[in-house]
DNA sequence: TTTAATTGTAACAAAAAATATTACAATTAT
DNA sequence: ATAATTGTAATATTTTTTGTTACAATTAAA
């Protein structure tokens, strides 16, 4: 995760919250966060196909929370946007030949996926709804 | 993490418990590896730097591990390669005029510091050595 | 019905990060 | 002396991330 995509996620779902039933347009959302409008509108796509906003086209279109605020934890948000485990990656192409090259990427997943597991089920207690009432 | 380093210096760290008291060539774990031998001694310089493994130049030198298997931790090892927060970066230039964009890093603060502790305080329970056992 | 505003998405561009490569001075055992 | 190796710098290449531009499709409202 060395890219800003939870951050952004978690901005934009912050403003959608705080403005409760009204549609939210990229532009505006985009003018806090300081970033292009386009960029706001592919990771708004991301959050829609998790089902956590819905989108409608057109003049005074824009998007919205498509559930309460307390229905959506920051683990949905995490998982949305995660592109890679917590860990990083592995080496692909270790030697077979050796006995440690061999074998160490099935060594590692169990450690890489426990850690990715810890993480969410961490994110899973926070709601954006606690996150929100911060501000 | 959205890099091989942790997956690298594991698999480094493991091949010098594996060697016990010889010293390990970095073109030979490079070639378990499967990356270039001049990559194993960047990450090798991060490795002594933390104070896990030391070097030795000239012929029949090489690197070997300056703490015992069970006095090296993961998290010792993820502290010394890491180099982001485990939920991303910050989008620097927030809006200062949104009553959000204004706040909001300060905020995120809580939640990243306080995922970036769990995987650490997780990791730490695990030893190289117990890693170094599977094999 | 026309106009204006907006999404959704694709295509492309630019910047940043990660990985790879090459080279070589310094060092050390033989 | 010779051969092998590290440590590091410089540079190049590849991959990832971010930014930009464009526009068809849609929708509300004039």
């Amino acid at each position: 995760m060395n890219n800003t995509r939870f951050a952004t996620a978690i901005h934009i779902l912050t403003l959608l919250a705080k403005a409760g039933d009204e549609w939210v347009s990229s532009d505006w959302i985009a003018g806090s966060i300081n970033i292009n409008p386009a960029m706001v509108r592919k990771e708004m796509s991301v959050l829609q196909n998790a089902g956590l906003v819905v989108g409608r086209k057109g003049k005074e279109g824009g998007s919205k929370l498509n559930l309460s605020q307390n229905e959506i934890s920051l683990a949905d948000v995490y998982i949305a946007v995660k592109n890679s485990e917590v860990l990083g990656k592995k080496n692909l192409h270790t030697s077979a030949k050796c006995p440690v090259g061999k074998v160490i990427n099935k060594k590692l997943d169990g450690i890489f996926s426990e850690t990715d597991d810890l993480v969410i089920s961490s994110l899973r207690k926070k709601t954006l709804s606690s996150f929100v009432k911060q501000f």
